[in-house]
DNA sequence: CGTTCAGTTGACCATGATCAAGAGTGGTGG
DNA sequence: CCACCACTCTTGATCATGGTCAACTGAACG
């Protein structure tokens, strides 16, 4: 049954229904979730969600890291600032990511967390997580899975600032970001929801504003990328990976490419 | 263990004494260890180290990760290259230091871990370490919060290659490893042993060897720093931490403050 | 309606890359 | 022992990538 409704205010999770628990989903294509473990997940995505305006921040640097929240929908991004006002942004988040494993063991956070797009994130304190650690060993193990896969996305971003030159690191973001929605489900064809400024660009890719402005129109003059009014069109993923240098085996897909149901060709 | 002579070949460790057990000693930072635990760790330490001659991988991008090793003494790097040659190191690895646990989880790794100086390393199968974290939850909990620790560093590492100048960067990390070598007790007041080459500290900060050199002589002026070699010292780590913008939170520390004044047995 | 924010464009400039060459050192083999 | 090589550090000259500053547009929004 296709359950598209055409008006374009609705979440894309209540149009696809394939994102009705995004920390289940992810953690299912990471290990084998025995079904008592998958109900006490489901329970915990039955709490009500919270919704984070767009642009807040949802944890602050330097605060005591009271609860996890798992991100339900939307775009939220990891940051730091330096005190003269420079920040770097060093990850995203999607539906699915978790966000901190960081309360277990760290006194203060190291970096903040902030909204992007207006967030639903589900509150997770310490002593559900804890419980839900202790009775399912198969979450632990997913949990730890999800940390080393994203500690492998950081070492692939330092490369990306470190060495790549501008439109490489441009091209490379966006062919992540691409193949993340797309494990999600969140993306449709060869397009997706992109709710990035060029000033969050920029902060990600150790960029100003102004040259990734000049470098995407370099990117669209090439015909590699359609970008506008908050939608992201890769006609030629081929294309966009060899341009950024881009290879997949830092995110960890493989045992998405085994579970996930074949998608049509193109592209 | 009867190494021992005045000559400036023999390894800091057998000079100190200090890194007898450099694992032990730092999964004691992040908690408290059980008797039993350690006599575990101690008899897995006190396996015959293998020498891994400088500059060769100890692990290579693309292989299935087979053994963890834990860095005995010397200094390696993780690092990933692009297919143009081009090298971004992410990490450098010292005593105490694990790598890795990515064994676990990923079929193939995705970046290589290269000796920097002649490393001795003790190699930790599967199942030894499999065994230790089923018995010891204290262990898997050290493991845990030095995966994150090093997660965290990552994200600094992001933040330094992507907002910070030359000079900011090359004070950053030579603030950054004369800590972490304090940490470990590889520091003798003001200086250290600094086997890195300029071209090494190129490839840790996105920039060239040359403009390396020509920044580490504006350092050596302003009296921050002198390095020459392999011998590190900082005698104004205050002034030098200013200057790269360094705080040292994401390093997370503290626990090895707490505990260091009250350490009873063992030590 | 005025304000704010994102995107765009132009002119100019600085940081750091590139290219090239030489000096000092240590290791190796004839 | 010396000749040779490889590697690291150093310096100079030149140049390009990408930053800075500034102004303008259009859309969203209260």
């Amino acid at each position: 049954m296709s359950n598209d409704s055409n008006d374009n205010l609705t979440p894309p999770a209540a149009r696809s229904g394939a994102l009705a628990n995004p920390l289940l989903r992810r953690l299912e294509e990471y290990t084998e979730i025995s079904s008592e473990a998958r109900a006490a997940l489901a329970a915990l995505e039955a709490k009500p969600a919270i919704r984070i305006p767009a642009r807040r921040d949802l944890v602050k640097q330097g605060a005591a890291p009271l609860n996890v929240y798992s991100i339900r929908e939307g775009w939220a991004c990891r940051y730091k600032t330096l005190p003269d006002g420079r920040r770097q942004i060093v990850d995203f988040l999607i539906p699915g990511d978790l966000c901190d494993l960081n309360i277990y063991i760290l006194s203060r956070m190291d970096h903040s967390i902030g909204a992007i797009t207006a967030l639903d994130v589900v509150e997770i304190s310490r002593e559900e997580l804890e419980s839900l650690v202790d009775r399912y060993p198969e979450i632990t193990r997913a949990l730890w899975w999800q940390e080393l896969v994203s500690k492998s996305c950081h070492r692939e971003w330092i490369v990306n600032v470190g060495v790549r030159s501008a439109m490489e690191r441009l091209a490379h973001l966006l062919c992540e970001m691409f193949l993340r929605l797309e494990s999600i489900g969140a993306t449709s064809g060869e397009s997706c929801d992109f709710p990035l400024t060029q000033g969050d660009l920029a902060d990600a890719t150790g960029m100003t504003a102004v040259h990734v402005n000049r470098t995407l129109q370099k990117l669209r003059e090439k015909g590699l990328i359609a970008l506008s009014d908050r939608k992201l069109t890769i006609p030629n993923m081929a294309a966009l990976k060899v341009v950024g240098l881009f290879n997949p085996d830092y995110l960890h897909l493989e045992r998405l490419n085994r579970h996930a149901p074949n998608r049509s060709a193109g592209g």
